[in-house]
DNA sequence: TTATTATATTGCAATATTACGATAAAGATT
DNA sequence: AATCTTTATCGTAATATTGCAATATAATAA
C-alpha cells in the first residue's frame, strides 16, 4: 500500500499524528527554533538560515502551515511567519495527558 | 532525492524530529493511548485492538521502540511493552521551551 | 516430539516524502 | 513599463513509508 489507513482511527488520533508528523523533520524543527529566536515576525530570511534550496524551504513552510503549526501573513512582497500556539497546545495537552496517566500508574514493569 | 539532509542539522534537531516523526502516524498514537489505558504492561493484545494486520502492528511497534518512545521486555513467549518517559520528556522540554519564548515575546504580528 | 501461541522478518506493491531546477506570480523599485 | 525581490508552484528523480501475505523464530503446551 503506502497510504495510511486514516479512516480507521479517530479524528483526534489523526490530528495529533498530523501535527507530530509536521514536526518530524529536522528542517521543520529548525524553522520553529528560528521563529522563536528572532524578535520580529518578518521572517523572509528563513531560506538564508537553512541549508536547503528556496523551493524546499517553501515546501516545508507549507507543511507547517497546513498542520496549523505556523501562520503566515502577507506583508508587501514578503511574508510574515509566526508560531500558532493553539495548535502546539494540542500536542502539549497530549503530553500532559500522558504524564498524568504515568504518574497514576507507576506500575512500570519494564 | 527523497532522503532528509540530516547532516546539515544539529543532533538535537534530528533527535526531536525523530521522536516527533515516530508519533506522526495515527496507529502509533493509538498504540501510545492504548498503552496508557491498560493497567498492566503485558500488551500482547495491541494487535487485536488496532485495525491493522499483525506484521503492520509489529512494524509500528518497532518504530516506536527505535525512537525510544516505548520499551519492550520479553516475558515468556509474549512481550511486555510500556512507555519510556525519558524520551517523551525530550519533546516536553521542547514545548516548554517554546512556551517560554512565546510568553516573553508576545510580539505577535500574525 | 509435535502442536500452539506470540512476535518478528522478508519481500513486494502502492503511495508519500524530500529535494531542487525551472518557472510562475505578485508586490516593490527604478 | 522594465526590473528586482520574494515566495509559490510544477515537474521530476531519489528515497522512505505503509501495509500485508508468507514465512521464520522462539517460547509454551500437549
Amino acid at each position: 500500500m503506502g497510504a495510511s489507513k486514516t479512516d480507521y482511527f479517530t479524528e483526534k488520533q489523526n490530528q495529533l499524528a498530523a501535527i507530530a508528523k509536521a514536526l518530524g523533520h529536522p528542517a521543520r524543527v529548525a524553522i520553529i527554533e528560528y521563529l522563536l529566536s528572532v524578535d520580529s515576525c518578518i521572517c523572509g530570511d528563513i531560506v538564508n538560515v537553512l541549508p536547503l534550496a528556496q523551493p524546499t524551504v517553501s515546501q516545508h513552510l507549507k507543511e507547517l502551515k497546513n498542520a496549523g503549526i505556523i501562520k503566515g501573513n502577507i506583508e508587501g512582497n514578503a511574508i510574515c511567519y509566526c508560531i500558532n500556539e493553539e495548535t502546539l497546545s494540542i500536542l502539549q495537552a497530549f503530553f500532559a495527558h500522558i504524564n498524568n496517566h504515568l504518574q497514576i500508574k507507576k506500575s512500570n514493569c519494564c
